[in-house]
DNA sequence: CATGAATGAGAATTCATTCAT
DNA sequence: TATGAATGAATTCTCATTCAT
């Protein structure tokens, strides 16, 4: 279940390389279940066998790929603090909601979110770390912003982790939860993203900007 | 020979029940790959043929299963109304919340609904009636209410679909995606979540209650 | 294997009759094992169980089918005798091999030649029976008709039998055996076959007509 | 582990091989039906997954044993243009007739063509492709040999095509259908070919030699 | 005579994984 | 490192037939 990521070495880069993309793509089109081991095999070039010289299993290949793609994440939570707290707030917090909310409508991140999901029963422990190291991860950020926003009196909440979680997911909520649900193509466009980004900015600070 | 007519469709209905009930353990418990119908036929103890004569597909008897159990929503919709418009406002959402997240937090809500997510993939039609019927049904109607409640003056939103929206996923938000990534039997106690609701309930009405 | 044909009574006639057509129609259409008894049972509206009450098994089932549709046989073998030992041989020989070749190249006489081959490997006593009754029946019935010819000196072969092969086959000969191979919907014309026919009789004649 | 050159490819050769034999074994006697691919498996001593590394389904491996064993037609239809153009035609085409006939009649034929006949419903694609390859080749082969005896004014007919398919029909016919209808096992014996085949010479001969 | 429910024995096919080279 | 061949176990679904009513 560890990731085996940044340990590559020359020689195996290669076949390596092209197995985890082929495998990344397969399994986020087609799921878990659907992707079998030949048709890696078969899109990476390779045959079966290769893919077990470089990955123990196909659930090692798995968790291999779910992980290897948390390095989204640290881009944008690295992004957070500074975005904050500088500046206008109320801007601040809108533009925020807005690339949040973009960041995780992309496809890629959906696909990615439904797959863990997906198998969550079957890899618990994957799921676990997935949720820790991508939407945990942000949440957790935002409270530690808050709370120092919320010492500096530009805030005005009670328990910042709780507020956190409430931004996010008023500014998630419906459109991640939905998208969960439908083909993931058929996605709200931009514009919608935005008027909903607005509005839990804004019921965010009625509720709680400093007075 | 025509004496016991008494319990004439015992077998048949019996058979029916307690394939269905098997069925719902199984996929819940399993997933939908990870139940056979060998194993449904064990548990339910007929022969794999005797689910056949009464489900077309595996496919037919996991929708069966999936839709079957929408009628809980029922229930919950038929109260929100009453609930939210007669008496204090305050209490009354806050009641509710607690009730939604209580409702949403129950092991079987949380199972049927990772597996209804896992299945997306395959079952997109299904995911669709599933999303429609059980938590978009929930919010369309939270929404109604909200626009009557902003009519007679009681609540100061712009939008009341997405205000809906907004309390909705403040309410349920981290816990319910936080579940849907973890063991479902590891699940937050109530105390914690009557905090997240009067919580979610509080911000609501500081950004929304009438003047 | 027994026919049980002529021996119905009232009671019976109904759904007998039914199922019989629904079957034959189906295992014209279909095949032996491409019929089930539950379309059978479908195709006729009754229950599988009723099929059972009149037909001991699908192998008896088929069988009645088979051997209950020779009687078209009888009709064209009585008119063999008159038609060719009456009036002028010539224009006899070739009327008779455009009937025998049309009567042959109608699509359900194709088709249930086609089922019984098909099937001569699992039903091996039926088939005999079947060539026996229809094509074998024929070819006999010409044989004695030819002695007779030649018998009268209007007609000069060796082997009568021989003859009769010789004249049948030359008749029927391509156009069966492609339509065999071929689907049974693309059949030859009318035209086609009647320039078949009159080639055989001429044939026929050019070597066996009387000096 | 370099060493053993020298038989590398024969696991895979033999497979391959051993299951086409054990296949067409199976096939031929059984019908394609009467088949598993258990029953495969099992006769060529492999697993049943092994078949299908080296065949995609049931139904390419029924089509890789019909259409491989044409190659038969190849050598005897390469003698029929030696074997009538040179020499006296009278004898050239009573032994051409038995050895057609003879041919024809070999129990692997026989099978082989009944096999066909009785899947034409299901492979209706195979079964045009056989008649092609192998009946109807003779067929046409043997209708432009007669077109060039016919210009060089060694026989006389109108359409050679139409005599190559009364003199093929003339020797096959009887002995063939019924062989198709009868067990295979129970087939006339070689006298009786012989005598069939001669007549079928003598009677086209009288009918359309050169005067 | 008629029925709906039930069944046991197979059917083809798929899959992750390993072996010999 | 890489490969093609091989495998055993499992999976969904079908079918002719019989039981209880």
């Amino acid at each position: 279940m560890s990731a085996e990521v940044g340990r590559r070495r020359a020689g195996r880069l290669a076949s390596s390389g092209v197995i985890r993309e082929a495998a990344a793509r397969l399994f986020l089109e087609k799921g878990y279940q659907g992707t079998s081991m030949d048709d890696v095999a078969a899109a990476a070039q390779v045959s079966k066998q290769t893919i077990y010289t470089h990955f123990e299993s196909k659930e090692k290949l798995f968790a291999d790929l779910v992980l290897g793609n948390a390095e989204t994440v640290d881009a944008f939570v690295a992004t957070l603090g500074p975005a904050l707290e500088t500046g206008e707030l109320r801007d601040a917090l809108r533009q925020l909601a807005r690339r949040y909310l973009h960041l995780v409508m992309r496809p890629e991140v959906l696909r990615l979110r439904r797959l863990v999901l997906g198998e969550a029963g079957r890899f618990p422990e994957l799921a676990r770390l997935y949720y820790e190291r991508v939407p945990g991860r942000v949440i957790a950020e935002l409270g530690a912003i808050f709370a120092r926003l919320a010492r500096d009196g530009r805030l005005r909440v009670d328990d910042p982790q709780v507020a956190a979680q409430q931004f996010a997911w008023m500014t998630l909520g419906l459109a991640l939860d939905r998208a969960m649900f439908y083909p993931i193509d058929g996605v709200p466009q931009n514009g919608d993203l935005d008027r909903l980004a607005d509005a839990a900015a804004r019921t965010f600070l009625a509720a709680h900007s400093a007075p």
